[in-house]
DNA sequence: TGCGGCGTCGCATACGTATGAGCAAACGTC
DNA sequence: GACGTTTGCTCATACGTATGCGACGCCGCA
């Protein structure tokens, strides 16, 4: 083993006048492109890759970038710390997906990390400077999601793809892969009506995301479509969950709670059992959202197949870098529901 | 807003057009070395701002980074997944301190995430390819560390630093920044003595790694130095806590033990306690690492300052980034003892 | 008028790579 | 022997940026 320590890193260049050829057909033989490697007869490919070994030579991918605009190389740019704990196991599943499919097709992966604001939130824009631009295309993912840095990232044309449906205006179609929250809202009114149910509820976060709006149409959308009834509080106005709402659900006539988080499900239940009603004997809840260790329950809720979507995120990136007047619809991702003990059949 | 997809990025030539300067113009007053921008008169340097803002250039971190072989680009190398949760919090304060420093100075970062190798370590080439170096400098971080990775890097002359000491033959002087475990185990000796100690034992883990080694050095030579006698099971030999041992022990006369690990410290006790004996009343216990929330016992240990490492591991890349030729020492960043209940003074 | 100095900018080049075009030799065909 | 065709390479160039050097105009001074 040399222990001598270089002072520049080799280049093609070094390698073929070591191999006593040119520059270009180091990087033919180098280059992996089988069809001119092809033309290189084996022994002068011998004496190129020799010299390669001799000299330690590794491409750089700077040029290469140059030279290619492309390098193998995807970026991964959370909107939020990935570190800090509570959000943590969060993104935890994507990124386990991500990471493992751009293995799987070859492609390095590059998690950009740096705040830009002093604020912990994170933009994709440093005074000016693009960062992702190290990186054929990037995946974007978190809830907080900076709407302007995307407007900005469509019109430069930077190829990206975001975790999750985000509606920006100025980019009419970004490139997303988002859960199936429309169809699987549907199809859990579905199953409470074959049990049965035909006056729900529905309780909604405080919060106006994409995502939650996906929910509530697909559950509108049921309702009508089952001829159910609903008494929400607010499903179209104010969200809340408030005694006097809890006092109207315990003497009404609903039989079935769809709550969006499991927060939600929690305190619907502390408020049922406060007015001698239970779950599911009385009512059956399903939680739209995945639910933590920490549930008091085994509440029947929707599973987010986030390694699948990460999956699915770097696919979809691949086909935009490859081609990158692709107009990539959006990739839905379909979800399943997660077997619980708070939904049962109606009691006559 | 322009909500018009552009098909390819500006460059610093289409800034030029559109201003009616040179790009070298241009150049000059983006790059931000304020001797050059300052020669460029007042409204020359507005009107190519104006055609900067107008369309949206970002420069080209590759082209830059090809020209000045720096591009602000920080690496994070660990040779074992990060987010696995096993290891995860012991990552995270290093994380922590790079992250907080680099953005102090003015540097992204970026983590290099993808496995080289089927088996889930991480590997620094990947088929010949170095893919660090699309950074200016890495940090490397992880306990299994591939020597010969490091062994080649340093043949390179590629900059980077390692957290946490590694001797690599071939690579004489491999820069690290490491705690200083040899000082603060002296510290400990010291300390044991100083409340009436006279005969110790060390409990060794079975890990041949160079940390520990550390420490067992700093032990032996404060034993020797401070008059003391050593009874430990193989701390020259094999490592090992066995009945046997535990029987000498609860006879002898030692009354302290220095442990290596968590692990160690709450065998120990157990094994004491079997045979009558108590912590600290009998026997002083003090642990050579940072102890979990599980831990039975408010164990006197060392904290190693995580946060303060990985910030000191920044600014050592940034000095070798700035001056390829620095033969950097290893930077050694004081450790500090965290009071618990194990310690005590010897009965007469 | 001639000349030096300064302020303002452009020209040309280099960084390392990939690739189309092209050239020289070998080989076959008529 | 003239003429394609294939083989095995080399040449030249482009990617986007930064920068040394020099050009050009203008002012002041002799």
């Amino acid at each position: 083993m040399t222990t001598q320590r270089r002072e520049r890193a080799p280049r093609q260049a070094d390698v073929a006048r070591l191999a006593g050829v040119s520059q270009s057909a180091v990087s033919r033989v180098i280059g992996g492109d089988p069809e001119a490697a092809a033309r290189i007869p084996v022994d002068t490919r011998r004496r190129i890759l020799e010299a390669v070994k001799e000299l330690g030579y590794v491409p750089n991918l700077s040029a290469r970038k140059l030279r290619n605009k492309t390098n193998r190389l995807l970026g991964v740019h959370t909107f939020e710390p990935v570190f800090p704990h509570a959000r943590e196991s969060f993104y935890f599943e994507f990124l386990l997906g991500i990471e493992e499919r751009a293995e799987e097709i070859g492609y390095d992966l590059v998690l950009f990390t740096s705040t830009g604001a002093g604020d912990g939130r994170r933009r994709v824009y440093r005074d000016g400077t693009n960062r992702l631009n190290v990186a054929d295309g990037t995946v974007l993912l978190g809830v907080a999601t900076d709407k302007a840095d995307l407007a900005r990232l469509w019109q430069e044309g930077y190829p990206f793809i975001h975790i999750g449906r985000r509606d920006v205006p100025g980019a009419p179609d970004i490139p997303c892969v988002v859960p199936d929250y429309f169809g699987i809202t549907g199809d859990i009114a579905e199953r409470l009506a074959a049990l049965g149910h035909r006056h729900l509820a529905y309780l909604r976060e405080g919060l106006e995301l994409e995502p939650y709006e996906d929910r509530r149409r697909g559950y509108g959308d049921a309702v009508e479509r089952l001829g159910l009834t609903d008494r929400s509080p607010g499903l179209r106005g104010e969200p809340g969950l408030d005694e006097a709402w809890l006092d109207e659900l315990a003497r009404g006539p609903e039989t079935a709670v769809v709550a969006e988080s499991e927060r939600l499900a929690e305190a619907l239940l502390r408020g049922l059992r406060a007015r001698g009603r239970d779950v599911p004997a009385d009512v059956s809840v399903v939680v739209l959202e995945g639910v933590g260790p920490a549930a008091t329950r085994r509440w029947e809720h929707l599973d987010i197949p986030r390694k699948e979507i990460g999956r699915a995120a770097i696919d979809a990136l691949v086909a935009i870098v490859d081609d990158p007047d692709l107009r990539t619809e959006s990739i839905v991702v379909p979800c399943s529901i997660v077997d619980g003990d708070t939904i049962a059949t109606v009691r006559p």
